[in-house]
RNA sequence: GGGGACGUAGUUCAGUUGGUUAGAACGCUGCCCUGUCACGGCAGAGGCCGCGGGUUCGAGUCCCGUCGUCCCCGCCA
């Protein structure tokens, strides 16, 4: 292979097959830098030495696809070439066969400045060559069968659930599938194989997993494509803890696969700890959490600030951010997405001069240094008295709204600031359990209360009066339903939620009741999830379970921006695929077929 | 559905206040070159300035629309 050659193979025959990378034709000698995914190897041509294979390799051009047959020789000392790791030899070659030319590529893997993503997602196949693909790609295939070692090691199965299953209209959007046997009706593609992988527990496959693409017809993101891969694992009889030491457990190994050491077990948080100190169920530990400064301003401050004392006033730290100019301030307040009446002081000079007592507690309790960013979020006084809400629930609407209006501020300087912070090193892996999620969450367009995780996610054992006093008021903000916490929990690596998961319900009578609570009727439950009540009624081991994003995990690994460094072939942010041009209308014949007429559009 | 950024040679970019023939680097083609490794030198080819309309004596530049790519909000049980 091109990146193999070493001095001890000095003397002997050697055949190299690739591409060509770059030529540097001085004349009488050409250097052909040879390609493989396992490096780059300089084969040498030489007038004097061999002169037709010379003439031969006058021909070559970038990209063409060639043997080289020649010597294996040790470099000399003035020749090595430090860089790479074939440098201190060459292949004289005596022959070459051109085993395939190739078109002038609209880029070249060697470029050094990045195309833009637009020709590289057509001409992917070229993209793919560049080295960095190559890495990625690699990393992506060692951190999966990491996985499937470790979990094949510790009694994992791992079986295939169907692509062609039913759909299921809650959460995301389907893809669907026509069915052409039986006109009129549609296949969905799985969100994720849940309703299987519960029943495969049901069918006595105790430990099971698998690493499989899931489907979701929503608006993508740098972090979120259309299919995407999840690792899905499921267990019988397991507590909580027992599925993290799972998760610990395989996650280690990925990472080790990838050369890093990463430290078990990870710390736990609950999700209104969460949400108190970061704004987000899915904090990033590498900068600072909030801090309450409500207590360091007199009333009399608050009142001249037109500050709810009643609300959260958040300070954010941003450390060693330095100086900001006028400009920079005034940056911050487009930043800045405002929720429940949510405000921005990101003039903490300003804020200094006019109420120093005030700002020195600030700055004492944030344990701030000098160039240490501070921005506060407080709530409006004129939102007037807070909403009516369900005074047992830890976090409040309105205290969430104000909470959630600062994670959001705090990660958008973080990244802004990312160069100035030195937060964000490579290498630094920062894990985090959420717990503890309320089982239910307000709809506020539909009016009633949804399931937060999806309602097969058991109640937390404590809470099964609140479930039972709040089963007929789904359509009731005030019901005890938001107190309501579930079995559920979120593994978060640097403020990206990695996968989530819950033990599951396991008791008919339980399902139907969060279904009952949750606003359908027992037809309505029948109608959709009937196979899987009805399955729940044969001896149902307790289960539970989780799915991790694998796209994601090597997306961080690979220090990577966007999911589709490290997807072979992504979709664009339209969901579309630059390089087969998909998705496409189809002919009238296959339409006519499957029973479906298009309305064109008007 | 909403907000923002971008679109100029094969690629990465520059293009002043609206003003003559739209530039550079890399890549490409040809010639020269025996130790390069981002080889070097000389010469050359290559442009629907995304597309459509408008303003203007004159548009790559200003305005409107449209298409595409990216980022964010909504959405993602």
């Amino acid at each position: 292979m091109c990146g193999a050659l070493r001095p001890s193979d000095a003397g002997r025959r050697a055949v190299l097959m690739g591409w060509v990378h770059r030529r540097r034709d001085l004349g009488n000698i050409i250097f052909i830098d040879l390609r493989d995914r396992t490096g780059v190897t300089q084969a040498v041509f030489n007038r004097e030495v061999n002169a037709a294979a010379h003439e031969k390799a006058e021909l070559l051009r970038n990209e063409y696809v060639i043997a080289a047959i020649g010597t294996v020789k040790l470099r000399d000392a003035d020749t090595v070439n430090k860089n790479i790791p074939t440098g201190e030899v060459e292949l004289v070659a005596d022959e070459i066969r051109i085993l395939n030319e190739s078109k002038l590529p609209p880029f070249l893997p060697s470029d050094t400045a990045l195309t833009n993503e637009e020709t590289r997602l057509k001409y992917r196949y070229i993209d793919l060559r560049r080295d960095v693909m190559q890495f990625n790609i690699e990393m992506r295939h060692k951190v999966s069968k990491a996985v499937r070692d470790y979990l094949s090691s510790q009694g994992f199965f791992e079986i295939e659930t169907p692509f062609l299953t039913r759909s299921t209209p809650e959460g995301a959007r389907d893809y669907l599938v026509p069915s052409r046997v039986q006109p009129g009706t549609f296949y969905a593609l799985p969100q994720s194989p849940q309703l299987f992988k519960q029943i495969l527990m049901i069918s006595g496959f105790d430990k099971y997993f698998q690493i499989v693409r899931c489907f979701r017809d929503e608006d993508l993101r740098a972090d979120r494509q259309p299919e995407f891969t999840q690792i899905d694992l499921e267990m019988s009889f397991p507590q909580s803890e027992r599925v993290w030491e799972v998760v610990e457990g395989f996650l280690s190994a990925a990472f080790q696969a990838a050369g890093y050491e990463i430290k078990t077990p990870f710390p736990r948080m609950d999700y209104d700890e969460a949400i108190r100190l970061y704004g987000i169920d899915k904090p990033d530990l590498r900068l600072p959490p909030f801090t309450d400064v409500r207590d360091c301003f007199t009333p009399e401050d608050l009142n001249e600030l037109a500050i709810n004392a009643n609300l959260p006033l958040i300070a954010i730290r941003t450390p060693k951010v330095g100086e900001l100019s006028r400009k920079e301030r005034d940056d911050i307040k487009p930043m800045f997405h405002a929720k429940g009446g949510a405000r921005v002081y990101e003039d903490f000079k300003r804020m200094a001069n006019k109420f120093p007592d005030a700002a020195a507690g600030i700055a004492k309790k944030t344990g701030a240094e000098d160039g240490d960013l501070i921005v506060l979020v407080a709530g409006s006084a004129q939102a007037g008295p807070q909403t009516a809400m369900p005074a047992h629930r830890k976090v409040t609407p309105a205290e969430l709204a104000i909470y959630g209006s600062a994670g959001l501020l705090r990660l958008a300087l973080a990244q802004k600031y990312a160069e100035r912070h030195k937060c964000f090193q490579r290498g630094d892996f920062r894990f985090l359990w959420v717990t503890n999620f309320p089982m239910f969450e307000w709809d506020e367009s539909e009016k009633q209360w949804m399931a937060a995780h999806h309602p097969f996610t058991s109640p937390h054992e404590e809470d099964m009066k609140l479930l039972e006093q709040g089963v007929e008021s789904v359509n009731d903000p005030q019901s005890p339903l938001s107190a309501v916490r579930a079995l559920a929990y979120d593994v978060v690596l640097n403020g990206t939620e990695l996968g989530s998961g819950s033990i599951r319900i396991h008791r008919q009578d339980i399902q139907k009741k969060i279904f009952h609570a949750l606003g359908m009727t027992e037809e309505e439950a029948k109608s959709r999830f009937g196979f899987f009540l009805e399955a729940l009624e044969y001896g149902t081991p307790p289960h539970g379970g989780i799915a991790l994003g694998l796209d994601r995990i090597v997306m961080i690994l690979a220090g990577a921006e966007s999911l589709r460094e490290v997807i072979p072939f992504p979709k664009t942010a339209r969901a579309v695929d630059l390089m087969c041009d998909a998705p496409t209308p189809v002919s009238d014949r296959q339409l006519r077929e499957l029973g479906i007429a298009v309305k064109k559009a008007t």
